[in-house]
DNA sequence: CGGTTGCCCTGGGGGC
DNA sequence: TGCCCCCAGGGCAACC
């Protein structure tokens, strides 16, 4: 479910009630989930002081006192929502929660379980598999044209993969691909090399754009996504391709209606004449 | 080696 | 109504 826009509102739902707050009890009720969650978790977190919540890529990271960072991935349906004061009886998919000294709790919902849940010394998060490889922020300036163009241009796959691909650019997934691939008039299969110059400059600026008209809605609420307060977001509403079949194309009189195809085994939405 | 394909899970929606 | 199939926002191992 939950790409860039939807962790980093998590992220900023969260920040204000975890910063600063012992989690004095951390339950864990199912450790089975797609990677399993580490025997020792529980004691190499319970206690320990939250000193920051941040977002790399889809990743939330809590980076405790003693030297211990928490990493949390959604996945595909994964919850991380805030319950202040008394929080009610777990579900069947209540996997964990975190309990702070203030009395909130931070609960991790997640049916599908493809979700991750992992405690490792901060020290290792840099050299770690899941982060040495991620490519740029998105959001940063150092995410400009240039790299972009440069990343695009090592790859032999379609637009839409090379920008599904972490390593290119950290933090989309398949909503904000074809939203930002729409915005920029770019065909999701055209040969991602070819993306140069003013190509890359519209892409670059459509792929922030994008993103920030999602954080300011709050994300996208299709299925399982809520924000940390358990409010839905918005964005769905601005889908101009995402999940539009057969509807006109937005934004412009091109007549044609929006696309639906399948890349690399996921739909692909885009206006074939308004996307070259 | 880079790139594409299946698969891990559960639940919801559409078609019959 | 019920049942079955298909599909879903991610990422990784297994293949070509």
């Amino acid at each position: 479910m939950p790409e860039l826009p939807e962790v980093e509102t998590v992220v900023r739902g969260l920040r204000p009630h975890l910063q600063g707050q012992r989690l004095a009890r951390v339950v864990l009720r199912r450790a089975d989930i797609r990677t399993p969650i580490a025997p020792d978790f529980v004691q190499r977190v319970a206690g320990a002081v939250v000193q920051r919540v941040e977002r790399r890529a889809k990743w939330i990271v809590l980076a405790l006192d003693r030297g211990t960072s928490v990493l949390v991935h959604l996945g595909m349906s994964g919850r991380l929502v805030l319950l202040p004061g008394d929080a009610p009886p777990p579900g069947p998919h209540d996997h964990v929660d975190f309990v702070t000294d203030a009395g909130a709790t931070i609960r991790f919902t997640d049916p599908r379980r493809f979700g991750v849940i992992d405690a490792l010394d901060t020290a290792d998060l840099v050299a770690d598999k899941r982060f040495s490889e991620l490519g740029p922020e998105p959001l940063e300036a150092a995410f400009d044209a240039a790299t972009l163009e440069n990343a695009l241009a090592r790859t032999r796959s379609p637009l839409k993969a090379a920008l599904l691909d972490q390593r290119n650019v950290a933090g989309l997934g398949n909503i904000y691909v074809c939203e930002a691939l729409f915005r920029a008039g770019l065909s999701p299969l055209r040969k991602a090399s070819t993306v140069k110059g003013a190509r890359a400059a519209a892409l670059c600026a459509a792929i922030k754009a994008t993103l920030v008209d999602a954080i300011k809605a709050g994300g996208s609420s299709a299925r399982d996504y809520v924000q940390a307060s358990g409010e839905l977001g918005w964005f769905q509403h601005q889908w101009r391709v995402y999940d539009r079949e057969g509807q006109p194309c937005p934004g412009c009189d091109c007549g044609r209606s929006v696309k639906r195809i399948v890349q690399s085994g996921r739909s692909t939405f885009y206006c074939p004449k308004r996307q070259r």
